[in-house]
RNA sequence: GGGAGCUUAGCUCAGCUGGUUCAGAGCACCUGCCUUACAAGCAGGGGGUCACUGGUUCGAACCCAGUAGCUCCCACCA
């Protein structure tokens, strides 16, 4: 049997192979019954383009909190499904049909939507296949899509609602603007970054009343080009340099358009030369200020961010060239006081990377200030609990200060904003078309339905995302159907940090808003997958290795494995393919454990001698499952599996699988006992079951390789016990006596050159015969001893060491190396009477005795009564080498 | 400018309500082994002033204050 078994565990077949019968068998399939529901929604990854490592730590995280759920008897439905991304996909689409020749302009709506639809399928596509490569036990029945038709129509109907509640609002104001992607963004998708700029010091010359005297003011700025479009100076009321200058006038320098000079406390005296031009049409302060004092706007720049007519300086250079070209202009009017270096911070777009224009612009926007409230509240009271804590207060803070959200954009690919214009540019906000006419004709009888045009532009992706939780149970199309009902609320939701405030809270939002209830229970907050120096994970770096290659490479199981071995929650995940190699390692070596069991004959003999054995690995898998299961509802993945690594690795195959081992007789291995055989299986079957969520194939694989068996599938037909009897203590204690004297018998062989084969005499001077006595045999066979004999008398040879208080004599027939023992033993004197010295210093402090726990300080007297008779056994061993 | 978090072995991190001499784990490293499950392995081993300085306490990696360094979030100083 063994010899027909390969000594290398090979994943990728066995990976296909149970990924398409648990398909067949529709185990990830679930439809609403009587169990309790455990639900999860994917955060639908972009179909921007293929999952990364991020996803990757994501999905497996996921796959094990909803496996782990569907074993323990709920109802498991994990929903999968991918975003539209607006911004981002139509930003890949227009690049791609760019390298194609063909130009975004030159298409029409529907041309445009024909392409992204070709490019969604395809990368939604590969999206699903890399899940399912990946082991995802996704209901994938349920893919979905932000717009589909279902979806495209609950955003439409949820705009239309908001805006009937009056939360929607349209109007001009200062938004960000994208002059590559030539669309607003909202606050959320400006990045601020410090960059290197220059403060040009410019001179204005003034005209102040009853003076004649030539005259200038300077101010300082980063962006000369604004220049053209200023329409004050403004300076604090309370800078003693300027309030001579009430009345007085500026010219803008080059055009010599006369502008006056203002007051406001707004202006920080200490900054440059605390005067501030004000351009309102650029800036979001200098916007305030004009607003306040009633200036007129210059909007100088056009929507690609290059300058317009209205500059009059200029026209059609871009603003970083008009910059340039003002400050050399400025230089040679002799306005140019002197430039400055310094670091500022420029916003920039999220997805093109382009500066963001400040701009005033007409869009729609949503009222936040009530739909928050319950969503504060929420997170205040525990309805919502954040793993790990920490964003508890960026949340809060975030939550309380929020502000309207823009959310129209003006691009093509998403929800095309359901509001329809008359020609006279009356509006209608309606479902459809036929609707708004209706409503339009009200006013205005003579309307045709084709005079009226749909608004051009289309909604924020975050305005159908945080729709997400409900919608994939149609539950905004059909409320209060069966599905909605049954798996609303989710139970958890895992997601990364950073899209804290673009999703996890307007999905909050939108749930008190449509269900009246959280979306979920949990939030997992997942930090970012850095490689091994720390490094953020991208193309250009090319440090992000490519998902497909590394299951190809080490097989899902390991890839999984490497991922979730040291991945804390919010934190920075530094990962390194040599994990995912030791993920596979590990595999492997189970696939070895398996081999041996698999090699072994059977007989109806009995041996009690593996009773200890039996006994102890019974509870140490007892105790290690209570711990695993309360560590994975406290969402400590990586423990939970560590633990299990060193339960499956350590305990059962170091040292379990050696203590029941059958010998070889004669060149051939003996049979093994029946009851230790069925014992063994029973416990492999249980690690299986315990390591599933974390690596599905290979344990499914091992599982039904183990045993024969009707039912089949460790996926289903076992359910964990989350109830656990008491553990016996006294023989968790003997396996450590166990160990503990088998490590000391090998590391007494590596100091004498004593080889493995060698058979030892042990002789143990003890107390206590019956801790000894249960572990008797297993000590012999683990440490290749032919006898253990107790207070018998010590054998001239022997190497002595000390267990506990107990003196043991391990008999050599030759003794190689009296030095190394005495060494040993003096090491352990001095440890041992410093650690009593503590010991007593602690009990002769009166205060420690009054104020410590009573337990405490009985601890304390056993702790210094086993140190004096440990104490007094070393002495004797020591005195006997002399 | 405001806020949050972090600093423990060469690396990545555990260390829950102070209490075994508490200083841990996994990698990496060193030594010896191809010992009939596994060299993707086995047996053993070395390694840290718990960032720094004070304080509270009978007792501090843990609590408090300050200092330094790093990270992240938020904010309309041009």
């Amino acid at each position: 049997m063994l010899a027909e078994l390969p000594t290398k565990y090979s994943p990728t077949t066995v990976e296909d192979k149970w990924f398409a019968h648990w398909m067949s068998k529709q185990y990830f399939k679930s439809t609403p019954d009587n169990r309790e529901a455990f639900t999860i929604v994917i955060p639908p990854p972009n179909v921007t383009g293929v999952l990364h490592m991020g996803h990757t730590l994501n999905e497996t995280i996921q796959d094990i909190l909803i496996r782990h759920a569907r074993m323990t008897g709920k109802n498991a439905c994990w929903v999968p499904g991918t975003d539209h991304a607006s911004i981002a996909t139509e930003a890949k689409v227009v690049a791609m049909l760019k390298e194609r020749g063909i130009d975004k302009k030159d298409l029409s709506r529907e041309e445009f939507l024909k392409y992204a639809f070709e490019w969604k399928d395809k990368y939604g596509g590969i999206i699903i296949h890399q899940l399912e490569k990946l082991g995802c036990s996704c209901d994938y029945g349920r893919v979905s899509f932000t717009m589909d038709d279902h979806y495209y129509k609950a955003v439409i109907k949820v705009f239309v609602d908001l805006y009937n509640k009056g939360l929607i609002y349209r109007g001009a104001r200062m938004i960000n603007w994208d002059p590559v992607a030539l669309t607003a963004l909202s606050d959320e998708e400006v990045e601020y970054k410090e960059v290197q700029s220059k403060l040009y010091y410019v001179k204005y010359k003034l005209e102040v009343p009853n003076s004649t005297q030539e005259e200038f003011i300077t101010v300082a700025t980063t962006r000369p080009e604004t220049i053209l479009g200023d329409v004050a100076i403004c300076v604090n009321p309370t800078d003693e340099r300027y309030t001579h200058l009430k009345g007085a006038s500026a010219y803008v320098p080059l055009v010599n358009r006369k502008i006056p000079i203002i007051f406001d406390e707004y202006v920080d005296k200490e900054f440059g030369t605390g005067c501030l031009k004000i351009t309102p049409a650029h800036d979001l302060a200098d916007y305030n200020i004009g607003l306040k004092h009633n200036l007129p706007i210059i909007d100088t720049l056009t929507e690609n961010g290059t300058l317009s007519e209205a500059a009059g300086m200029f026209v059609g250079d871009d603003r970083f060239v008009a910059r340039k070209k003002m400050a050399k202009a400025l230089a040679e009017a002799n306005l140019l006081a002197k430039e400055e270096e310094i670091k500022n911070k420029n916003g920039f777009s999220q997805r093109t990377n382009a500066v963001v224009e400040p701009r005033i612009s007409t869009q729609w926007f949503l009222k936040m200030a009530d739909m928050s409230k319950p969503t504060i509240n929420a997170q205040a009271t525990g309805d919502v609990t954040f793993f790990p804590d920490k964003f508890d207060n960026t949340f809060k803070y975030w939550m309380e200060n929020i502000k309207d959200w823009c959310i129209s954009r003006q691009l093509w690919w998403g929800q095309q904003i359901p509001a329809y214009y008359a020609p006279d540019g009356s509006f209608a906000v309606a479902e459809n078309k036929e609707k708004a006419f209706e409503n339009l004709r009200l006013t205005i009888s003579d309307l045709r339905l084709e005079d009226i045009k749909q608004d051009e532009d289309v909604l924020d992706t975050w305005f159908s995302s945080w729709l997400w939780p409900i919608e994939v149970f149609n539950g905004i199309t059909e409320p209060n159907n069966k599905e909605i009902n049954y798996y609303y609320p989710t139970n958890v939701l895992v997601t990364g940090q950073d899209i804290i405030f673009f999703w996890v809270a307007r999905m909050m939002m939108a749930g008190f808003e449509y269900q009246n209830q959280r979306p979920f229970a949990d939030v997992y907050f997942t930090g970012m997958v850095r490689d091994k120096q720390g490094r953020k994970m991208s193309k250009s770096l090319g440090n992000s290795p490519e998902l497909l290659g590394l299951i190809e490479q080490f097989g899902a199981d390991a890839v999984r494995f490497g991922i979730m071995i040291s991945s804390p929650a919010g934190n920075d995940l530094l990962f390194d393919e040599s994990s995912c190699e030791q993920g596979r390692n590990f595999a492997n070596k189970i696939w070895n454990a398996l081999r041996l069991i698999k090699g072994w004959t059977i007989d109806n003999s009995t041996n009690p001698s593996n009773q200890f054995a039996i006994e102890w690995m019974n509870e140490r898998i007892e105790s290690v499952s209570a711990d695993y299961h309360k560590l994975i509802s406290e969402y400590k993945l990586s423990e939970a599996l560590r633990a299990l690594y060193s339960l499956i690795w350590d305990d059962f195959c170091a040292w379990y699988l050696e203590m029941v081992k059958p010998e070889f007789v004669d060149g051939k291995a003996n049979p093994i006992d029946a009851k230790t055989y069925e014992a063994t299986i029973t416990f492999f079957e249980k690690l299986m079951h315990l390591l599933h969520p974390f690596m599905p194939f290979c344990t499914e694989e091992f599982y039904s390789f183990v045993k024969e068996r009707n039912e089949n599938d460790v996926l289903v037909i076992k359910q964990f016990n989350t109830q656990f009897s008491a553990s016996s203590s006294s023989v968790l204690s003997n396996g450590e006596l166990m160990k503990e004297i088998v490590s000391t018998i090998r590391d007494a062989r590596n100091k004498n050159q004593l080889k493995p084969k060698d058979k030892l005499k042990l002789m143990i001077e003890t107390s206590d015969k019956s801790s000894f006595e249960a572990i008797q045999s297993t000590v012999c066979k683990l440490a290749n001893l032919t006898e253990i004999t107790f207070n018998d008398s010590k054998a001239a040879n022997a190497i002595n060491f000390v267990i506990g208080n107990n003196k043991c004599y391990l008999d050599a027939g030759s003794l190689i190396n009296t030095d190394s023992q005495k060494d040993d033993l003096e090491k352990e004197l001095i440890y041992l009477e410093g650690f009593l010295k503590s010991v007593n210093a602690k009990l002769s402090n009166e205060k420690f005795v009054a104020n410590a726990k009573p337990e405490l300080v009985a601890l304390e007297q056993k702790k210094k009564s086993d140190a004096e008779s440990r104490l007094i056994a070393i002495k004797e061993s020591l005195s006997g080498l002399n």
